[in-house]
Order: C-alpha cells, then structure tokens, then sequence
RNA sequence: GCCGAUUUAGCUCAGUAGGUAGAGCGCAACAAUGGUAAUGUUGAGGUCAUCAGUUCGAUUCUGGUAAUCGGCACCA
C-alpha cells in the first residue's frame, strides 16, 4: 500500500487534489466553509462545514463529477504570499480560516488560487489542476473539528489521487484485497470466533478452531515466561471497587467500565485491567532488595465498557484476556528489565514473521494535567529513562505526545490492521505511580523500606487483538504448530483406502499431530478443494500406491507439488517443522 | 457516544414501482467407486433484524429501537 504523506510527489499531488475537491464542494454547496484539508498516509481529506447538510454516501459521486469538470477544464495553481492583515480581511466571513491565520505568523501566509477558488495554504501545490483527474473519493464520515467532541461535526470527505490511470486502479485494488484479509472474515470462514446479539456486542466466543490457536499462544508465551524468570498468578476477574480506587483507575476510567454490581454494602467491577490484583501480591510479602526483579504474569480475563463505534471484531472487544506482567524493580534494574522486555518483544515477533511493526514512545502531553497528573520530575525522568534505552538498544523508533498511561510513558509496539486501522499490539509501561499508591516497598541494602518501580509488560497484548492480526497477516494461512487442523487425510476411495487412512491418522493423533480424515462420499477432486480452501497446511492422498508401500504423498497447502516419503519421513517433518514454528 | 450507511436462508447476494420471496454455495437423502481445487438428482431451510404507524393489505412506505459496517472521538 502506498503512502501519500512520506511520498513526497503524491503528497503535493494529494494536496491539491485536495483544493480541487474543496472548489467543487463549493460549487455544489455554496455555504461550505472549509477547515483543514492535510495529506495523511492513506490519502487526502477535507473537513468542511456544510451548515445544517451532511454528506451521504449519494454525495460522493456528485462530487467526483464535479471535480471531473474542474480538472478538465485545467486551471492553473497560482501561489500567492499576503499579509497577515491582508488574510485577515480576505477571509473575515469564514470563522474557521480566521482560526488559522490567527496561529500564522505574518510574512508566512499564502494563498492558492484556482479559476474561481481561493484556499489559505501553505502549499506547495501542481501547477495545474489538470494533474489530479486521477482521483476517486474513498469515504466521508462526521469528524469533530479540532478533534474535540464537545466542537461541531464537521463533514470529512476522503480521497486519494494518482498521477496516473492504471495507478488509481492498482491502489483500488489493493483496498479491495485487503478487505479479504479482514480478520473478521477469516474469523468466519475458519470457524475461529463468533459474536451474537443474545450473548451481548463485542463480546466474543472462540470457537473450537479458535480455541486451538489461543491455547497454543497462551502456552507459547506462558513457557517463554518461564524462562525468563516470570512467575504465574491467577486472579479473579472482579474486584472492589475501592481496589480501583486506590489506583487511581476509578478516577479515569470509571465510565469505560462496567457500572458496580452492589452486594450486601460493597461495590464491585468486572475488572478492566489487572494490575491492581498483582500490586496486592507484591504486597502480600516482603521483599528484599535481593529478590528483585519480581515478575509477575497472568494470562488475564478483562472487560472494559468500550464505546459502542469502538468495537471492531476481535480487535476491539469488550471481553478479552491480556498476556499481562508486572515488574517490580529497583530503579537501577529498570533499564536492564526495559531491555529484556523489548527484547522479548523482538523475539516474539520474529518466531511469528511479523515485520511491519513500528515503535512508538507514547509521552505525556504536558499540557493536558488533569489526566498525566503527579509530579513533574518523575515524568521527566521516566519518559528520558525510556528515551535512553531506546537509544542505547538503537532501535528506530517515533515520539507521540499524550499517547501515555496516565500512570506514565510507555513503549507502544504499533501495527497496521488489513483495513488500516493503527493499532498497538504490544507495550511496555514505566510505572512510579502505581507503587506509590500502593504504599509498596522492599527492605533496601541499608535496612530501609523503599519504594519499587512497576514495569507493565504485555506482548501478545490481548489474545483476541493478537489472533485478529495473525489472520490478517497469514491470510489465515496459519504456520504449522498453529493450524487448528495440521493434516487432512483424504483416501481416493473412501471404500478401498480408509483403512489405511485410519491407520496413518492414527500415527498421526498418536504423536501429537492434529489429523481427521475425509472419508466423505465426495468426490476426491472435491475433498481436496476444501482442504485447501479450509487453509489445512498438509494434505494427504491415500491410493493404491501408498497402501501397497506403507507411504504418504502429501501435498503442501498453496503448492502444487506433491512427494511422497515414508510414515516415518512425515512425521519427522511435521514434527520438525512444529518443534521450529517454521513460518512458511 | 457522534456523522453516514447497511440489515432478505448457515454464508454471499438477487428481488418485490405495496398483494407474505429467489439463486449460488453450504446442509440432508439417494444415485455415482474417485489420483490432486467443485459428479448428478431430489429435498429441507426464511415472522424478509425488531417494535410501532400509514394502508383493505407492509418484507417493500414512514418513524422508533437493536445489531453490523466506514470514519470521528475514546483506548488504563
């Protein structure tokens, strides 16, 4: 998928595109008044209030014709710099660019002008509208202006542009394909999970297939724990309501939960996170400098009351179960446990093939102290401590400003979904607050009680965002250890060759192998059709041949090719392969 | 939650300019004895999301509700 914002050519292309889609709303609608119209990665937009209208999905087609006629007609694109004053008295009937100008310093600001529209912009800009009659518009939705849902809906129109045809069509496409890789679709298709109003939105339930793959991850990292020194706690999934509010969590999350159950003059929550379950276990013993790190970890169920346009399948729920750890460390272990968190980290996503992965350092943002509240130095410190391990690691990374945990900075692993959504799937959070407010400590060297860092780690994140972005990786194509059903034994003749078939699945499910056979009264050519679209990583056909010599003639999902080895020879393979997590 | 859209069989979708519905796949039965991506025939399966309203009559028109989808906002 390309990207409009770091292409520096279908930047300024989108850019203008942008005007021109501005100056044919304008002509469709006369009383629009235009706030901002930027280059993102997936295209361009333009937030514009439109008065009492909104758009529709009719609208967009209208629009694209409108923006036809302009490109045709091929106006140039004049830049022109003004005063400040100047752009002040140009736009003193739209509120919205007096907003803009209002933030540009003088000697700055230009406008372009195209035929009969004029737009505040920096630029730079075609020199022609003539370049952008490659475009379509993607999609439109409300969207608050700056961002603020308390401000106005302003109408967002999206769209991309290509300096050529068979560009435009190619990108198309490719918005296509991805839709087939939805994880919501492969979640059907596989029988891996389901939802259904009676049970309650964005409340899965993990189907048998579903069930194969979460147990196989939570084992993996489970044993990948181990390990490394993790311990493993169980803890229940409600709790007082005054565990929450002693983190702190009440105070800021208490609408995204669901509301307390009361019983016999106590409150309870489902709980939404886990980490005031472990800051009582750390406490439940004292601890000596020696014996840090304790790393506590639990494969947690949490419900969070997420707002309804939030839910998105599995990626977004408001039942799943996190791969949870807390650190408690001394604060000169914190680089040390930092790093072996990112390293965990790095490995995992290796053993899985992932590559299109993004780190970000999600920071406070000073500004907003009712969430990020506390003390100034302690944020200034964990956010350049995170900064500096980073650096030492010398993996590339990006800062992003108000991404942090109320509680502190974190270390965000970002992915992209098959539909584009940006989403983090793994994180590592420098937590002071946490201690604190537990009153949590260790005797020190010196006899003294003092106070530990909290280090909250999860790397597969939730289970349920984990598998979401597996399948669309794999295209469901699951790796061998993690298929649901690894080998489909179809016999030619269900009548002549299923004993034999019995047989070799039963050496099969004998060593571990997940194995059926497909005796069915289907024709073979159908059998093998749906091993392969049912994604089954091998498939075997059982004939004469393979009766008579005691062998297997496998074939490998997504080949042609087919080989035939002996029982013995199979099953190393398989075994191999599973004992490696061979990514194919 | 906000803006827009969608909801017809298990799945993917037609359709009715108001007279209670179809296809393909899947499922079941029967026939067909099969060598690497769909054998044939027959059949079952739908309060057309839901609740109201208009109407002689609503799956179709209007409104409410719910869920889903695309964004926005949110994301401990």
């Amino acid at each position: 998928m390309r990207n409009f914002k770091e292409e520096e050519s279908l930047n300024t292309l989108n850019h203008s595109c942008a005007h021109v889609m501005a100056q044919a709303v304008k002509h469709l609608y006369p009383q629009a008044k235009f706030w901002v119209g930027p280059v993102v990665e997936e295209g361009f937009y333009y937030d514009i209030d439109l008065g009492d209208v909104t758009i529709t999905d009719d609208d967009l087609p209208k629009i694209e014709k409108e923006m036809k006629k302009i490109c045709k007609d091929g106006k140039r694109i004049v830049r022109r710099e003004v005063s400040k004053e100047e752009a002040l008295e140009m736009f003193k009937d739209d509120e919205y660019k007096l907003d803009l100008i209002s933030n540009l310093e003088d000697g700055s600001i230009s406008v372009y002008s195209q035929g009969d529209f004029t737009d505040l912009c920096r630029g730079p800009h075609m020199d022609t509208v003539k370049k952008c009659r490659f475009h379509k518009l993607i999609k439109h939705s409300g969207a608050y202006w700056k961002g603020d849902k308390n401000n106005k809906v302003l109408q967002r129109i999206y769209g991309v542009c290509f300096p050529t045809k068979e560009e435009l069509d190619e990108h198309l496409e490719a918005l296509e394909e991805a839709k087939q890789r939805d994880h919501r679709k492969l979640g059907r298709e596989l029988g891996i999970f389901m939802f259904a109003d009676l049970v309650g939105r964005g409340l899965p339930m993990w189907l048998p297939n579903g069930f194969i793959v979460r147990r196989l991850l939570s084992d993996y990292i489970t044993d990948k724990e181990i390990s490394l020194g993790y311990q493993h706690v169980m803890t229940p999934s409600l709790g007082n309501v005054n565990l929450y509010k002693t983190s702190g969590h009440w105070a800021h999350y208490k609408d995204d939960m669901f509301p307390a159950m009361e019983v016999e003059d106590e409150a309870y929550v489902l709980r939404p996170m886990n980490c005031p379950h472990h800051m009582m276990i750390y406490r439940n013993s004292l601890h000596s400098y020696r014996d840090l790190p304790v790393r506590l970890a639990e494969i947690a169920n949490d419900f969070r009351f997420e707002a309804s346009g939030a839910l998105t399948g599995i990626e977004r729920t408001r039942a799943f179960t996190q791969n949870d750890s807390h650190i408690f460390c001394r604060p000169d272990q914190i680089k040390e446990e930092f790093k072996g968190v990112a390293k965990l980290i790095l490995d995992v996503y290796k053993d899985f093939g992932f590559e299109n992965y993004s780190f970000r350092l999600s920071l406070r943002d000073k500004n907003d102290t009712e969430k990020y509240f506390g003390n100034d130095e302690l944020w200034e410190r964990s956010e350049a401590e995170l900064r500096e391990v980073l650096n030492e690691m010398g993996v590339d990374y990006y800062e992003a400003e108000g991404e942090a945990a109320f509680y502190g900075p974190k270390l965000d692993v970002q992915v992209r979904s098959a539909i584009g959504h940006d989403v983090t799937l793994s994180t590592i959070q420098l937590d002071y607050q946490l201690p604190e407010r537990f009153e949590l400590t260790y005797v020190d060297r010196d006899g003294q009680k003092v106070r530990p860092v909290v280090i909250h780690r999860a790397i597969l994140g939730s289970l349920d965002r984990f598998v979401a972005f597996l399948l669309e990786e794999t295209k469901g194509n699951l790796p061998l250890w993690l298929a649901p059903t690894q080998v489909k034994v179809v016999p030619v003749n269900p009548d002549l060759h299923d004993d034999y078939s019995q047989e070799v699945n039963s050496l099969l499910l004998a060593n571990g192998i997940r194995s059926s056979v497909d005796n069915r009264d289907e024709k073979l050519g159908y059998r093998i059709r749906e091993a392969q679209v049912k994604k089954i990583p091998f498939q075997l056909v059982m004939g004469d041949k393979e009766k008579e010599n005691g062998t297997v003639t496998y074939r490998r999902f997504g080949e042609r090719k087919q080989t035939t080895v002996t029982q013995e020879e199979f099953l190393t393979l398989l075994k191999e392969e599973i004992k490696n997590k061979t990514i194919k």
